[in-house]
DNA sequence: GTCTATAGATTGATAGAC
DNA sequence: GTCTATCAATCTATAGAC
């Protein structure tokens, strides 16, 4: 019994995003050859000519699929709690290792979007909108409690965990727990 | 009259850095092939395998170039004021654009220089030193009022600054000049 | 130390078979 | 839509003249 041709395309699309996302993580953008994003799909080039037309579009495919599938995750389980204390520890857990993607490749996939937003306007909307989407998100839920959602939380919030987990990487010791929760809380509290 | 090896030398080593500096920043690390850097510097591949052996070199001895000018820069105008909320403002408007590099070009450099660090552990502890040297002169730079320094609020003002930062750079708007301030204050006040 | 010249590998992108 | 085959451009790295 054989499979549709539909069938098989999305499996190759999907083959295909998900090499980039490994690849583009592990060596960037520019470092990404085309070649070497269809073999890693076990695919050829010309699948990804096919599917995409190029390297840009796959990543407007790749930023369409993450979309704000990890912003949703980050927040998702800080919302089940009561504590404010706690939902600050899940929170920041969850953002440097979100479930959808294992926390190595998804932080360095992002600053690579970001770096490729920067210099490519033409993406710039999409990973604006990321960003956007995830100050709302962090902004909604630490507001559960009293009910008053407040947006310069979320961006102060989101810059400061961005910010402490590129420390971290360099120098895991630099970046206690205990300062990552004290800058939330006192960023939380100065509402 | 003609000029000595030694200043052919010195000047072709630091056209090479320049170039370096501004084509990284434009297009990346991987982006910025031996010959277009040496053709911006106005030599040869030749030149570049002679005095840095490679790639690698370049951004070694950019580093070490690099290594804590921007961060005294930063801190330095802010010793200059008394006005604990004046520091912070002069603090995050260095921040953005310091002085030794356009604004534009150093921090997308910084960003390729992290996202190299994290690749290549061999620069790691390079980079990590940098963010180090920032973390001190940004605590020190805000404890010269009472006297009294704290690494962890160092830790947190870098953090929340290249956040909001790469957030500016996406949306202006989305990051209020008033907003930065509201947040470095709060992390401030959490001693 | 610096250049030119070049070899060998890799890249992006396309044409054509299936 | 997907593959093979392929061309032209670009890249890294080295050898050798000066």
């Amino acid at each position: 019994m054989r499979r549709t041709q539909d069938e098989r395309k999305a499996e190759t699309r999907q083959r295909l995003l998900d090499a980039a996302t490994a690849l583009i993580a592990e060596r960037g953008v520019a470092g990404t050859s085309i070649d070497a994003l269809a073999e890693a799909a076990d695919r050829t080039s010309g699948a990804v000519y096919a599917h995409f037309g190029g390297k840009e579009g796959v990543l407007v495919a790749l930023l369409d699929e993450l979309k704000d599938a990890v912003a949703a995750a980050i927040v998702e389980e800080s919302q089940a709690d009561d504590d404010d204390d706690q939902h600050l520890e899940v929170l920041w857990r969850n953002f440097v290792a979100p479930p959808p993607l294992a926390g190595d490749v998804w932080v360095l996939l992002e600053h690579e979007l970001w770096l490729y937003a920067c210099r490519n306007p033409e993406a710039r909307p999409l990973v604006a909108a990321r960003y956007e989407s995830a100050r709302r998100g962090i902004a909604d839920a630490v507001a559960a409690d009293d009910g008053e959602s407040d947006d310069a939380v979320g961006t102060l919030l989101i810059a400061l965990m961005i910010g402490l987990e590129m420390q971290r990487r360099l120098d895991p010791a630099a970046v206690p727990d205990e300062v990552a929760y004290r800058g939330m809380r006192a960023l939380l509290e100065s509402r």
